[in-house]
DNA sequence: CCACTTCTGCAAATCTCTCGCAATTAGTCA
DNA sequence: TGACTAATTGCGAGAGATTTGCAGAAGTGG
């Protein structure tokens, strides 16, 4: 596998707090920086707020990992090869669900065919209310 | 018609900044709270940036505007009655284009369905490439 | 092991949006 | 119309989230 060589592959060094980002976002699956420093604190108590910053741009720039916009300001972000999922936030409660990306495959076959417009759904969230909310 | 009194129906005072507030949330057709402080700016210099912040939250509680997430972090106003489309943001060009919500019925339905969240559509924008950056 | 270039830590600077307060002003009623 | 009360505005300070400039530290290829 290309273990320890997918960040050198991809022209980056190798740092253990580059290495540290990466794993800690896989870990948690979708988080938001400050998260992810929290996640690699534990293992490594002195990383920089800002090297986490720079090193998930880094990694979102070689496509390891993706940013979504879950709601309110701050972006969160995902291993890129967990992106199989939209995710479905509620504006009530504030959680968030996923869904396969097939249910929005009619959506984005619309979309393309009538405006030519080529969807990313998992970039954005998807708002509303979830079932828990709505029966209340 | 409703004129001037559709703010005071809604038990909010008329206070000129108010009214500019709105009539530049409907001008704009969409805008950041920046954007609508540099309009209302063009008749009423001295306005404040919390004022414009404040009548953006106030409005949205009386229904008269809505806001939407476009990217970045910031969200984007308008006016409670346009808002019978989509966003469909282009992550190229950053292009805004607009698309009317019967495109995505088959989806919010498919949602409804199979997760029972009720979605708002509008709420979040739909990332892609819009059809002239694909083509490039 | 060396020279070269990328990275990291730190601190200061931005940006954006929120708050507390005192001064104003719209709306109401006599 | 004049006064009274509560809603609003302006302003300045403040909080949270990123970003940026630098100098020193560390990974790389030879």
């Amino acid at each position: 596998m290309a273990d320890k060589h997918e960040l050198r592959d991809k022209g980056l060094r190798l740092t253990p707090q580059r290495e540290l980002v990466l794993a800690a976002v896989r870990e948690l699956g979708h988080a938001t920086p400050e998260e992810v420093a929290e996640k690699v604190r534990l293992t490594h108590p002195g990383i920089n707020l800002s090297t986490v910053y720079r090193n998930l741009e880094t990694l979102e720039n070689v496509g390891l990992v993706q940013h979504t916009h879950l709601g309110h300001g701050g972006a969160t972000y995902h291993a890129a090869e967990e992106l199989t999922h939209l995710h479905l936030v509620c504006g009530k409660c504030g959680s968030v669900g996923d869904a396969p990306i097939d249910v929005a495959a009619n959506f984005v076959q619309n979309l393309a065919d009538d405006y030519g417009f080529k969807t990313d759904v998992t970039h954005f969230a998807v708002y509303g209310s979830c079932a828990a909310c709505v029966d209340k």
